[in-house]
DNA sequence: CATAGGGATTCCAGTCAATGGAAGGTCAAG
DNA sequence: CTTGACCTTCCATTGACTGGAATCCCTATG
């Protein structure tokens, strides 16, 4: 497979590929003319990751996840601790994004959003 | 006023003020000596602008918001604006990672956390 | 007066995970 | 032979800082 096909069955672009084998995620071989060449196995390395990353983990621990489903005698603890320190991640950003919805939409409820200078939220903004 | 004075009033990183400056959206005056010289304006403006970066406002944003701020014939319309605009961003990412959440959540329950290889997250990863 | 410290300055590089674009090489079809 | 779709590498940019180096300024003490 070039990286043409192998972008389209894995759903990525194909420039990300090219950063994932930068970053040593991938080593796809190469052909006589240059171009990368792809096997079904590096397909499935890619598609891994292009879950992963959706699931939002780094890329760090892609890396480390890629390793462990590539070692035969892991411990699925080992690939359950990186999960639950990136559900913790997951949750810490909710509860953020959670107060901040929460200050931000009084003060958006507080707004008359006509075309008077008076606005709660600049007001809110200037005095916590 | 001198960075550090006005960097602790504010609760900003000296650094953060310097790059503010950098990016325009406070214009320090400066002591013969070549250091920042800070009025009591500034340390309002940069006060504004950690707020409105801690709801979350990009750098844009924090600008428009700041122009509005200073303006005494602004519309508060447009304010609340931009707080809706942002309030439906930070909505877009919580059910995100909500939807992250979701799924490695079940993931990470469904495995044992043993010294065994056979993994329900690493399994999840490869079949989507 | 020398010096030590704490603070200030500028500039450069790095973070994270790509993404955009330029300049050029390769290949198959018409 | 040319066209167009692919592929290659390399460099720059994104957002919002942050770290660090080298240097300068100010004040206080010995």
């Amino acid at each position: 497979m070039n990286i043409g096909d192998v972008a389209e069955r894995a759903g990525l672009p194909a420039k990300t590929i090219r950063y994932y084998e930068d970053i040593g995620l991938v080593t796809p071989q190469r052909a006589a003319n240059g171009y990368r060449r792809f096997r079904e196995a590096d397909l499935h390395k890619l598609t891994f990751l292009g879950r992963a990353r959706s699931l939002g983990f780094s890329i760090e621990d892609c890396r480390a996840l890629l390793a462990l489903y590539e070692d035969d005698s892991r411990a699925s603890a080992d690939v359950k601790r990186i999960a639950e320190d990136h559900l913790a991640r997951i949750d810490r950003k909710i509860a953020e994004l959670s107060a901040m919805r929460e200050t931000l939409s009084h003060l958006v409820r507080a707004c008359s959003g006509d075309d008077k200078p008076d606005c709660p939220i600049l007001h809110g903004l200037e005095n916590g």
